[in-house]
This record gives structure tokens, C-alpha cells and sequence, in this order.
DNA sequence: ATTCATGCAAATCGTTTGCAACCCA
DNA sequence: TGGGTTGCAAACGATTTGCATGAAT
């Protein structure tokens, strides 16, 4: 709770923005649930747990606030909703989602391997990457055996 | 006009889907306006002019349908709406979308350089890759050039 | 005290769906 | 003919917004 509480309390500050109960809440809440892939919703009832007063709307503006901060990343996975996870800064770059088309499974992958991609775009187009959102979609290890023992 | 209608033709009869014109005139739309992107707004605003009478709700029931088959793909530039573009067989593997943080570009990179990823992916998770969707962001060459000049 | 943030409900907006009329195969 | 398709309008569901109240600095 420290760390995060402080630089959250900075940023917060140095922009002008109030630190409210509910936007620790929404934040703890999101830290505690560490490669969940929360939604909106999902955290909003997370939330209500030890805050049930806290209105959808503010989880809403919450989310908007911290992912502007940088705390955390807004990702999707196709199913109709923004799903939110906490920005790790240990990690030099993002990580990707594997997502299986047949069970749905989300999975990471730490590894990054796109310096040399990423150089090449700025040789040839003059493109400064910044960021990058990557998903691979496939058959996760579960599915691709039962397949197989299937046959 | 001609290769893309009959593979468009074949596809629907094996699945015993029928063609009419709608499907025709929206997949047409899709296919004159390559490298931009529509959103199905867009391609209904476009169909109308040559199809008055369709339907909004006509284009993203075909949208589906073309997604499904293959013949487009959706992609999302985190706008609220669905984009669709022609899935250009000749290319082997899917390229990716430069998105310009500053002015909102979007352009498009053919070289894909993810097989070793993909291979490693496999070889650490055994998870098997199908497709992927990769998206930069950061500053298009003018945007840098005019940030230079600024200073 | 001032300014920003909250909760509520209503409004938005992209997308989906039910259904009767319609049209391709 | 008959089952997939269409257009329309209504329904949906996630997200946003207006506004009066409440809380943080």
C-alpha cells in the first residue's frame, strides 16, 4: 500500500487533483487483484466491499483519472467491455496477452522482443514508438491437448 | 471486382448463406475504400449512395458475417467504434497500425517480424499462435518534425 | 471558503434483436 | 416454395454527463 499510495498522492497533487477515499479504494482494489483483468463493473462490485456507497459513475471517472496517470492500462478483449489492469513499473516494457479462442483463457507474456520491430518502424517511417498494445490469439496448452487426445 | 465476388460467391454457398445485393454493396464499399479504415457508419453512409434503401442494421449483421468468413477484419483504434478493413490475402501475415498520439494518424507497417515471438510463445507456453493484433503508438515522422521545429 | 469530486438518474451512442415483409436459390 | 435476409423500430449495455450536494485543501 506504501509505494503506490505516496507516488499516487504526488501525482495527484502536482496536477491538482484531490485524493478521495474513492480513488484509493478503486486503486487498492486494482492492486490486490494483480493479473485479473478487472472490468469496470467487476471493480466497481469489488469495491462496494469495503466502500458500498461508491457510485458506478465514480469508478468510471476514477478509471479515466488512473489510466491518464499511467497507473494502470486500459486493455480489451473483444467481449464489450474495458478491462483495466495495474501498470507494473518494474517492468521496462508492457507485456502481451495470449488469448484462446477456444476457452478464452488470457494469459501474459513478459517477454517483449519487439526492440528490433520497433527500431525498424523508426528507420522506415520516421515513427517514434512510445507504446505498444500487442494480443496473439491461438490455442492455449490445455485446449491444444484435449484436442488432440480427442482424435 | 471480379476475383473478390466470386470467392465472396463460393464462401456463401458453402455455408449455405444466400448473396444479395446488400452483402455485395457493402464488401464493394469495403474494397474501393482500401488503407482507410471505415467504421460502419461509415461504410452505411457509403452504401447508401449507391443502395438508398439499406438498413443500418443490415451493414453490421454483413460486417459480422464478412468477419467471420474472413474476408475483413475489425480492428479497434479505441475510439468507441469498430473499424473494418479488406483482408488482403496476398499477405502472409497480418500487418500492423502505427497510431500517432499527437494528430491521430493512423498508417500501416507490412513488415511483421513476430515469428520468433510466436515461436518462443509456443516453445515457453506451448500456447499455439493463430493471429494477433499489434498496435504502436507514439509520434508520426511530421508531428516529430513539427515538435523539432517548435523549439 | 473555494474548488474539485461524488452520487444519482437521465442521457448517449454504438450495436443488437424481434418481427413482419421480402427475396434469393 | 421456403428458409435465409432485410428494414424498421425498439431494446440493450457500456459508458458519459448534468446537477445539486458533499468533501478535500
Amino acid at each position: 500500500m506504501g509505494k503506490i499510495s505516496d507516488s499516487f498522492k504526488e501525482q495527484l497533487r502536482e496536477k491538482g487533483y484531490k485524493l478521495t477515499v474513492q480513488r484509493q479504494a478503486v486503486l487498492d482494489v486494482i492492486s490486490e487483484h494483480e493479473g485479473e483483468h478487472m472490468s469496470s463493473e467487476e471493480i466497481y462490485e469489488n469495491v462496494k466491499k469495503t466502500y458500498p456507497d461508491i457510485g458506478l459513475a465514480t469508478v468510471y471517472r476514477t478509471l479515466i483519472l488512473l489510466n491518464q496517470l499511467g497507473l494502470i492500462y486500459k486493455i480489451d478483449f473483444d467481449d464489450g467491455r474495458s478491462r483495466y489492469e495495474l501498470n507494473r513499473e518494474k517492468e521496462d516494457h508492457r507485456h502481451h496477452h495470449l488469448i484462446c479462442t477456444e476457452c478464452g483463457l488470457v494469459e501474459e507474456v513478459e517477454e517483449d522482443l519487439l526492440e528490433s520491430l520497433e527500431n525498424q518502424i523508426f528507420e522506415n517511417k520516421g515513427f517514434i514508438v512510445k507504446d505498444h498494445k500487442v494480443k496473439f490469439y491461438g490455442i492455449c496448452k490445455k485446449c491444444g491437448e484435449s484436442m488432440k487426445s480427442e482424435k
